[in-house]
DNA sequence: CTTGACTCCGTATCGTGGTACGGGATTTAT
DNA sequence: ATAAATCCCGTACCACGATACGGAGTCAAG
């Protein structure tokens, strides 16, 4: 196996024929120079070595544009293997904060589960209702702030109170939210443009809990 | 605030104007008719709560597409809650299998990184020459799994116990993660190679629960 | 000497979620 | 009255990683 044309060049490594081209094209593989005369193209054998390296790296995470990257320093005399290491490690943390990203989602999404009854007609969908009510809130954009102090009925424990914290500070226009345990109500700073009590305490309810009155 | 431009509706909603015709153009809102004679479109302050629906619905993972079957759900009157409950279940699966996928590849580079001498020449990297030879190990390929038990202090009620079963769970390199509120402790199988007790126990710690021992 | 398989090369298309541009009409503020 | 802002509408473009198409050339086998 001395040189070989793109399609077996492609079936070797794995990859469609296009692909090849389009990594030609991109600049990640050296595209061979067309032979004397006529005749298709001779790929040496290392190139199904370098698809393979893209392929890899690209399961691991790697964009092609850094893939480019690590095969440059690949070739660079110069460069140290702390080079890659680094690269390695601002992936690792680019996992992570993605990783971080999808468990608020997942929470997000779990908490909205919890609430729903599970039937029933849509109008009361707790689901459908929370996507209804929040708001993106601009930050501190010099609109007043209110606050509001809410009595809470039906929290058991501390966890329950954090988890309303939760609940609350997720809700849009919510700058900041205290809930107590203790003194079984939750006081909450909010936006009042682009919030009020009432979605403040339905908010709560759709949790699971009981609200007893607002006050200013 | 009866009916607005398209540029206060965008404003309210948070978005650009451009989006909202965006979403003009992909279904997702309707596009008021022109007004007798001349002048801009009117639209009518409801168009606020859908895009808010729309940006509430994408930052929970779902794509437009969804959002638009949420929303004709949201207008059928023969929609049952349940059917909504579905979606954001199987959306969950989804964000689960994307947090499992990213584990994998999280858990590949802790390993490379781990076997990585940290600088030096090129030739002699492990990483790179892990690139190039195919295929990273297989989940299960008989690399040994390590079980940790985690007494863990401050969990409230059950729900805490699952918060942490969750969070385990995300974390890369955990194969199976059961956390009892009763007993007051996780017991975690992970893999050795992208994970120990020390991280474990940090990952507990992070969300506000105290790790008192961990035993093998 | 024809058929089929393959190559070459440029260009177009897909899906995702938008953003940008340009020219003309109109509305609002001064 | 005029300038600045907005609106309207179509179209083009961004990243990302490919995949598809079409017409022409080349090659080996039957």
């Amino acid at each position: 196996m001395e040189a070989m044309t793109i399609g077996a060049a492609a079936r070797q490594s794995g990859v469609g024929v296009e692909t090849i081209r389009f990594y030609e094209r991109r600049g990640l593989v050296a595209k061979p120079p067309k032979p004397f005369g006529a005749g298709p193209r001779r790929y040496a054998p290392e190139i199904v070595d370098r698809i393979r390296f893209i392929r890899q790296a690209q399961h691991l995470g790697f964009a092609l544009r850094e893939i480019q990257e690590l095969l440059s320093l690949q070739a660079d005399p110069a460069a140290d293997c702390s080079d890659v290491r680094g690269r390695a490690l601002v992936k690792i943390e680019e996992v992570d904060s993605r990783i971080a990203q999808l468990a608020d989602i997942r929470s997000a999404l779990v908490r909205l589960l919890a609430a729903c009854p599970g039937s029933g007609a849509l109008g009361a969908c707790s689901i459908l209702g929370a996507l209804r009510v929040s708001e993106p809130a601009k930050p501190g954009k010099g609109g007043v702030m209110k606050s509001a102090i809410v009595r809470i009925e039906g929290m058991h424990c501390e966890g329950c109170a954090k988890t309303i914290e939760a609940l609350l500070g997720a809700e849009a226009g919510v700058e900041r939210a205290a809930v107590s345990f203790e003194a079984r109500e939750a006081i909450v700073d909010f936006n009042p443009d682009a919030l009020d009590e009432r979605r403040i305490a339905a908010a709560i309810e759709r949790a699971g809990y009981k609200v007893l009155a607002t006050a200013k």
